[in-house]
RNA sequence: GGGCGAUUAGCGCAGUUGGUAGCGCAUCACAUCGACAUUGUGGGGGUCACGUGUUCGAGUCACGUAUCGCCCACCA
């Protein structure tokens, strides 16, 4: 990279300079781990994305905190790893090959098992590194020499290794159970996959006559299309009304089966009329009352949601659609006149995360994980502070989920994912676990597949190489260090790798959990493609830069994990500062000339190098404490706030002064350097493109060949400057008042003026000491110095600065009406604070019980009031005289 | 029904052991190419949702209320 200074842009450019660092890194392989390093490990393995999927402003945010994490630990002397990847994503991603085939005509039954497999892969790996591509516009400084994938040959190997443990240990069962069932997707899902909706539906009352006698029942249902599935009507046992028809027989309407009138607790008997239909095969609740009464379920609905061809059904129902079916149901029943009265009622509905169907409940059989047993351990990890949540909220989440957890169900229904490995004998039927076939000849393996997040809960350590314990990855980087994600996916994702972390591998997965909050619109609305408010991080970048992306995201992160909104305009926030760091880069490489590659001399160091200096100092302090507390956020605005405020607006302002002066020139040079250098350090995790351009032109004595392997800026004892860093803010005071004044009365800046500095004595040393920065920045022409009891001159206005006086001469240049209001508003403010201070001393219970530093600072405050208000009545007198 | 979060300047938000409130944007005034107008300088703007309590002192702690948002459970 041979650049001149000279030519750099005024404006950061920040495609072309993204585009060549990346390449930089990549080409000199700076983000490979190191397995046999010595080095203390540091390790993340991302949230694998879809294979599907497609960047978003959440990838955004995620993948940004993990690049930071990553970047100051490689910096701060770790061994770092951060491991990508993608998910196969099961339901997803067939139903994307699924559509493609569509438009040939074809469904995946057409094309059959094999075939739509090799359909998928061939998809699968095509698009299996699109996302990945596109994390490296964000600067993703991950290891793509250990990409894996859910799919690949270790990862399915760890499933069917755990799959055959867990099956042997006896937690995996297959079962008949009611499960969540999506028509649309013709799979069980799991309950966590469940989203409930409230929706406005109705009650329908029906009326169930009795068997060979005078009477009904009247039933409350809100899904009569299920009627023909009763096998029973439930009341409770304590309800008078309805004690003398339980045992006896009713009939079920259109379809005249005969069914029993059964007594169970379940029913409540204040809601709806006391009296339910029992459903088992389509409900939940129903098929728990129906095994307590050894009662035979009944499926009257096939898988797509149709109604069955069965006995059961009346012959115009059959093959309906359940919603038709219920419209022709309830018309039905109403020329029958047993349907007596239709309410309106809210009722929550259950919905298929991935697709948005209406969930059927469904009893199949399924194969399931009890989750009872493995859960012990992973509430105890929590518990014992194995593993730490931040922020701290999200353990109790975690725990109460875990606390009640219910067996999770983890077949599906399709064909792109992990085959369960069981085997059925073609002939007896027998059923055999195991990681291979036995016997292929004579056994078929079971056509399910399992639920993706099975395979999602090993990433930890099935990307590194387990169950091979030899790995050297598995015993270098697990388990991992930090896991970084959104709160959507506690359960989903970490509540799964934490179990399974544990039983395992006997560690927890991870030590922290870190939980960031939801990226949304600035009107606080999820974001997501139907309602068109999505903003594409790529066309950001392509706008603001990779590194304004960053800057924003982070800066937007509180401690406290809040949701964060945002609109394309908040982007302009880091594009700012990015241009900042590169203009005040470009002054400082311009007048770095000329300057040799010694440290800085400290016995030349001026009042305003020690005071930048301990700031950078307290800064680097800070920064490192705060990545240890997950405090990333507040690290972007400290350094903001340093880099903008301090380096920019002060020390280079008086540098330019020092610079002019031959005997400060090179020890300038030095701190420019040493602070530009250090700045960009810090900055470096959060901005990585601007921060490594920038330091690959400084001129410096190094080995070192990028910014991204230096060493993170630690405290150091010896550039602590208190005294220094209290008398800069007096220089800082003085200079703000004079300007102050001059912008009160108008004074353009071309008219220079004389100031009379009546100082407290032990600050006139100090005043003596700045006198030529007050010049300069403060635009004026004469410093003199008086006697702070001296009266005030006639004429002039005057600023008080901590316990002295800057007093300007203003003959014939201003309105002195104003300057008396002026000074009367200031007057009263000053008073105000007075009397709440007094009001404090006058209490003695303050006296006693507050901290003798606050009760010095307060009495000092007081005096220091006192002095600024005689200063100001008298310069009233005068003006007014 | 249970739990969690939010409520601070016009807007978006900080505020870690309690010591009288800060940042960015917007706004007003001034400055026009001396690193940067993606800029500089200065200013204005808040009874910290409400109530009660603890305390010498509460944005900060406790209890309660209101509004908004989220999660979990779920009665047909």
């Amino acid at each position: 990279m041979t650049i001149k200074i000279e030519d750099l842009p005024t404006v950061y450019d920040a495609q072309n300079t993204e585009r060549e660092i990346y390449k930089f890194w990549e080409e000199n392989e700076l983000f490979k781990a190191d397995a046999k390093s010595q080095k203390e490990p540091y390790s993340i393995v991302i949230p694998p994305p879809n294979v599907t999927g497609v960047l978003h402003m959440g990838h955004a945010l995620d993948e940004t905190l993990q690049d930071i994490l990553t970047r100051y630990h490689r910096m701060a002397g770790y061994e770092t790893l951060w491991l990508p990847g993608t998910d196969h994503a099961g339901l997803a991603t067939q139903n994307v090959v699924e559509k493609q085939i569509a438009k040939e005509g074809l469904t995946r039954h057409d094309l059959g098992r094999e075939k739509f497999l090799e359909r998928t892969w061939q998809w699968t790996n095509e698009h299996r590194s699109t996302i990945l591509d596109q994390m490296k516009r964000l600067g993703a400084s991950f290891d793509r020499s250990r990409e894996r994938f859910t799919f690949d040959k270790g990862c399915s190997d760890a499933v069917k290794e755990v799959f055959v443990r867990l099956y042997e240990k006896g937690l995996i069962y297959k079962g008949a159970y009611i499960v969540n069932w999506c028509p649309r997707c013709m799979s069980a899902i799991s309950d966590v996959e469940t989203e409930y909706e409230t929706e406005q539906g109705h009650m329908w009352e029906i009326s169930y006559h009795l068997k060979g006698e005078v009477g009904a029942i009247i039933v409350a249902t809100t899904r009569p299309e299920t009627i023909f599935g009763d096998v029973a009507i439930a009341v409770n046992p304590s309800d008078k009304k309805y004690s003398e028809l339980i045992g006896k027989t009713v009939v079920i309407p259109l379809s005249g089966r005969e069914i029993p009138i059964i007594a169970d607790e379940y029913v409540d008997k204040s809601f709806g009329t006391g009296a339910v239909k029992i459903t088992p095969a389509h409900d939940p609740n129903d098929y728990e009352v129906g095994k307590r009464h050894n009662l035979q379920p009944i499926w009257i609905m096939n898988e797509d949601g149709t109604m069955k061809d069965c006995p059961e059904v009346p012959w115009e129902i059959r093959g309906m659609d359940r919603y038709e079916a219920r419209k022709k149901i309830v018309e039905m029943l109403q020329e029958k006149q047993a349907l007596l009265r239709i309410r309106d009622h809210e009722h929550n509905v259950g919905k298929c995360q991935r697709c948005n169907t209406t969930i059927e409940p469904l009893l199949s059989e399924q194969w399931f994980v009890k989750m009872e047993p493995l859960a012990k351990e992973a509430i105890a990890a929590v518990k014992d502070g194995r593993i730490k949540f931040v922020p701290e909220r999200w353990e109790k989440n975690y725990l109460g989920w875990m606390e009640n957890i219910r067996d999770w169900c983890i077949s599906r229904q399709i064909w792109w994912g992990h085959q369960i490995p069981a085997y059925y004998h073609k002939v007896t039927g027998e059923m055999v676990v195991a990681k291979e076939n036995p016997d292929p000849e004579n056994y078929v393996q079971e056509t399910d597949c399992l639920d993706t997040w099975f395979s999602s809960g090993l990433w930890p350590f099935s990307t590194m190489g387990w169950p091979n314990l030899d790995s050297e990855d598995f015993k270098k980087f697990y388990p991992t260090t930090t896991l970084v994600t959104g709160f959507d996916i506690i359960f989903f994702w970490v509540a799964r790798m934490i179990t399974m972390g544990l039983e395992f591998t006997g560690k927890a997965p991870f030590s922290t959990v870190y939980i960031h909050g939801l990226i949304r619109d600035e009107k606080g609305q999820k974001m997501s493609k139907s309602k068109g408010n999505t903003i594409d991080p790529v066309q950001i970048i392509d706008k603001y830069g990779c590194d304004a992306l960053r800057f924003t995201m982070t800066s937007l992160c509180t401690y406290g994990g809040q949701d964060i909104k945002i609109s394309d305009e908040r982007f302009e926030y880091g594009r700012n500062f990015a241009n900042k760091i590169w203009n005040a880069s470009r002054f400082v490489l311009m007048n770095l000339q000329g300057v040799d590659d010694k440290e800085i001399d400290f016995s030349k160091l001026t009042i305003v190098d020690k005071w930048i200096l301990d700031k950078l100092n307290s800064v680097a302090k800070e920064f490192n404490e705060n990545i240890k507390n997950f405090r990333i956020g507040e690290n972007a605005h400290i350094l903001y706030d340093f880099f903008w405020n301090s380096y920019c607006d002060w020390y280079v302002e008086i540098a330019k002064i020092q610079l002019a002066d031959e005997s400060l020139k090179l020890n300038t040079q030095r701190v420019l350097r040493y602070v530009l250098d250090m700045s960009l350090r810090m900055l470096h995790p959060i901005m990585p493109h601007i921060t490594e351009q920038v330091w690959q032109l400084i001129p410096k004595n190094t080995d070192v060949r990028a910014i991204m392997v230096s060493e993170f800026p630690q405290f150091k004892e010896e550039l602590v400057f208190p005294t220094e860093r209290e008398e800069m803010e007096l220089v800082f005071e003085t200079i703000k008042s004079v300007r102050n004044v001059r912008q009160s009365f108008n004074i353009p800046m071309s008219v220079k003026f004389d100031v009379e500095i009546r100082a407290e004595k032990s600050e006139k040393p100090v005043f003596e000491a700045i006198e030529a920065l007050i010049q300069r920045l403060a635009k004026v022409e004469n410093i003199t110095y008086g006697e702070l009891e001296a009266p005030s001159p006639k004429k002039s206005a005057t600023a008080v600065v901590s316990a002295s006086k800057i007093i300007i001469r203003l003959e014939n240049l201003i309105d002195f009406n104003a300057e008396i209001a002026r000074q009367k508003k200031k007057l009263e403010k000053l008073v105000n604070e007075k009397n709440s201070l007094a009001g404090r001393m006058k209490n003695e219970k303050f006296v006693q019980n507050a901290p003798k530093e606050l009760i010095e600072q307060t009495n000092a405050r007081i005096e220091e009031i006192s002095i600024q208000e005689k200063t100001i009545n008298d310069l009233i007198a005068e003006l007014e005289s």
